[in-house]
DNA sequence: GATGAATGAGCGTTCATTCAT
DNA sequence: CATGAATGAACGCTCATTCAT
C-alpha cells in the first residue's frame, strides 16, 4: 500500500465510522483497524484526532464543489443558476450520505462553530460563489432584501432539512420531488 | 436547598453544559460540579445519564409549547397561524437560546434520531397542533403539494438555521426580521 | 414496630439479601428498603456493616445450637451421640438455607477466618460441645488418633458440602439418605 | 518484559491478591499495580474482570490436573487409585496455598456455582477422571451405594476442609498425617 | 429516635496518544 | 516508516456512611 493509498485509507473509515455512529463512536483504533493499518500510523498524517476530523471536513468539501459546479455558468439567468446550485446540492446529499452525515456532524461540534465563524468572517474560502450568486442577486434586486446570512439559511436549511430526512428514510426523494423542492427554496428568497 | 431545588439544578446545569459543549463537554461530575451538589446525588433525581438528557429534553418541549401557542387560535386564517406559530418558534429559540443549542444537540444524536422516529410513526404526541396545521393547509389547498415531512423542513428548516446563525452572532435578528424572515416561510411553502 | 422489632427485621433482611446475593449483592439501602426502615436507621442499631455481619453471624449460632441440641444427651453411647449431632446439623442445613448460604458466604471471607481463628485459639467460645465430644472420642480411643481440627474436618466437610448440594439441588436429600450419609462420616472417623 | 510475560505477571497479581482479599480486595488498579502494568493493559489481554476471573480459574485447572494425575494409572486397584488421588490433591493444596484459596473463593461465588451446575450436568468436561473413578468403584460394589454427588462430598469435603485449616495454620499436615486422612476418607466412602 | 437525601471515594472500563521494536 | 502494545487520565456509576430535619 502506497503512502498516499494509507491515507486514504485512513480518511475513507474515519469517514464511514464517523457518519455512521458520531465522532463519540469512532475511536481512534477502530479507525485503524477499518483503514488496516496500525493505530500509531493514524498519526504519522494527522497530528491527532481533530486535526483527522477537520482535513476529512476539508476534503469532503473539496469533493463537494466540483460535484454542485458542474455544467454551473455564471451566464445563466438567476433563478436557473440557484436552481443549479440547490438541486446539485440535494443530488449531492442524498447521493452521498455518508458525507451528508459527517458534514451534519461536523456542523453539529465545537468543529463547525469554529469553522463556519472563520468562514463567515472571510478568513476562509470556499463555497464563495454562493456568495457571489447572493450578493448578485441582491444587487440585481431578485432576490428579498436579507443579510446574506438568512438567505443562505432561507435556501440550505430546507435542503439539509430535506436531504437528513430522505436519508434517515422519512421521507423517499425522488427527481420531481427534488426539483419541487428547490423551486419552493427559490419562492422563499425571490421577490 | 430544597428536594425540588436540587433537581433543578442539576437540569439547569446539565442544559447550560450541554447546550455549550454538547454530551461529551459535559461529563456526570461537572454537571454536579456546576450545580452544586456530589456526584452521587444525580443519581437520585435521574436512573443515568440517557434518563438526565432525554427527561432535559421532554421539560424543555413542554416549557417551550405553552410558549408557542400563546395566542394561537385555530380560528384564524390559515396564514396568519403559520406565521404565528414560525414567529412564536424563531422567538423563543432567539429568547431562550440555551435551549435552543440544548434542542439542537439533542436532535443531532442518536436520542433525537430516535425520537423524532416515534413522533413521525405517531407513537407520541407533542406538536401535534403543527401536524394538524399543516393537514388542514393541504386539505385546504393553501399550501404546495409536499408530503407533510417536507412541508416541515420547508417551514423549520430556515427558522433553525436562522435562530442558530442569531445565536452564534451571525446575524442580528430583530422584530422586523424576524417577520420578514417568517414570511419568506410562507412563501416557501404556500401554493 | 418496636425497638428489637426493627432489629429483627434489619437482621432478617441482611441474611435473605447477603444468602441470595452475597455480600456484593446487599447494599445497606437494599437491607433498609426490605427491612422496611430508613437507611440511617440501620446504624442506630449496628455501627456499621462489618458490625452487622458479625452480629447476624452470631445470631445465626446462637439460633442453631438448641436446634442442634435437642434431645442431645451425653449419656448416650459415643456413636450415638456423633450420628445426633451430624444428622440435626445436617437437617439444620437443608431446613435454614438460607442460614446455611449466609454462613457460608461468612466463612469464605476475610470475616471468617478471623472468626475461626479466635474459636480455636479459644478466645471465643460456642461449640464446645463438639470439642468436648470428640476430646471424648479421642480418649476412650473411639475415634481415630488425629488432632481435633482434623476430626472436625472429616466430620463437618462432607455434611457442609452434601447441605451445600441438597440446597443448590445437585441432589436430593431424604430421611434415609442423611441418615447414610452422616453414618459414613462416622466411618470416616471411627476407629 | 514480554508480551506473554505481562499476561503472566498480570495472571499472578490476580492470584494473589484474590487469593489473599478475595474478590472485592483486588480492584483492577491494584491488580496492575501488582503486575507492573498500567490499568488499560489488563483489558489487552482480558476482556473484563469476569472473563479474567473465570481464564484465572482455568489456567490453575490446567496446572492442577496433570499434577494429580502425574503416576496415576487405570490399572491399579481400587482403593490405591482412590488413595492416589487423595494424596495428590491434598499436597496440591498445601504446596499451592494460593491456587487453593482462589479455587475456593472461585467456587464460593456465582462463578463457581455456574460452573459447578455445568459441569455436573456435562456440558464441562475436565476431572472427569474422578467421575469414572467413582462410577467404577460403584459398579464394583467397593463404594457405598450413593449418588456420585455424595461421593464427591464424602471424598473431597474433608481434604478440602484440611487444606484450608493447613494453609491457615490451624493444623501442620506432615506427609503421614496426609497419608492417614486420605485413609480416614476412603473408610467414609468404602463398602 | 428515625429518616432518607446527600455525599464522594472508589469501582470497572475506555481510548487518544506514545514509543520501543 | 509502520506498528500495536502500553499507558493513565477520565468517564459513568455505586454505595457505605453521615447528618439536617
Amino acid at each position: 500500500m502506497s503512502k498516499s493509498d494509507k491515507r486514504e485509507e485512513i480518511i475513507c473509515a474515519a469517514l464511514e465510522l464517523i457518519a455512521e455512529q458520531g465522532f463519540h463512536g469512532a475511536p481512534m483504533a477502530m479507525i485503524a483497524e477499518r483503514a488496516g493499518v496500525g493505530a500509531g500510523t493514524i498519526y504519522r498524517y494527522f497530528e491527532n484526532k481533530d486535526v483527522l476530523i477537520n482535513e476529512l471536513y476539508r476534503e469532503l468539501e473539496e469533493k463537494m464543489y466540483p460535484f454542485i459546479l458542474d455544467g454551473y455558468t455564471t451566464e445563466a439567468p438567476f433563478r436557473a443558476r440557484f436552481v443549479h446550485l440547490g438541486t446539485a446540492l440535494l443530488h449531492y446529499f442524498i447521493e452521498h450520505p455518508l458525507h451528508f452525515r459527517y458534514l451534519e456532524q461536523f456542523h453539529n461540534s465545537p468543529y463547525g462553530v469554529a469553522f463556519r465563524r472563520d468562514k463567515l468572517l472571510g478568513t476562509r474560502s470556499g463555497c464563495d460563489f454562493f456568495r457571489e450568486l447572493f450578493e448578485q442577486g441582491l444587487a440585481q434586486q431578485v432576490l428579498k432584501d436579507f443579510p446574506l446570512v438568512i438567505l443562505f439559511d432561507l435556501s440550505f436549511g430546507p435542503l439539509v432539512a430535506v436531504a437528513r430526512d430522505h436519508i434517515l428514510g422519512f421521507v423517499q426523494m425522488d427527481e420531481s420531488m427534488i426539483t419541487k423542492t428547490v423551486e419552493a427554496c427559490w419562492d422563499g428568497v425571490r421577490r
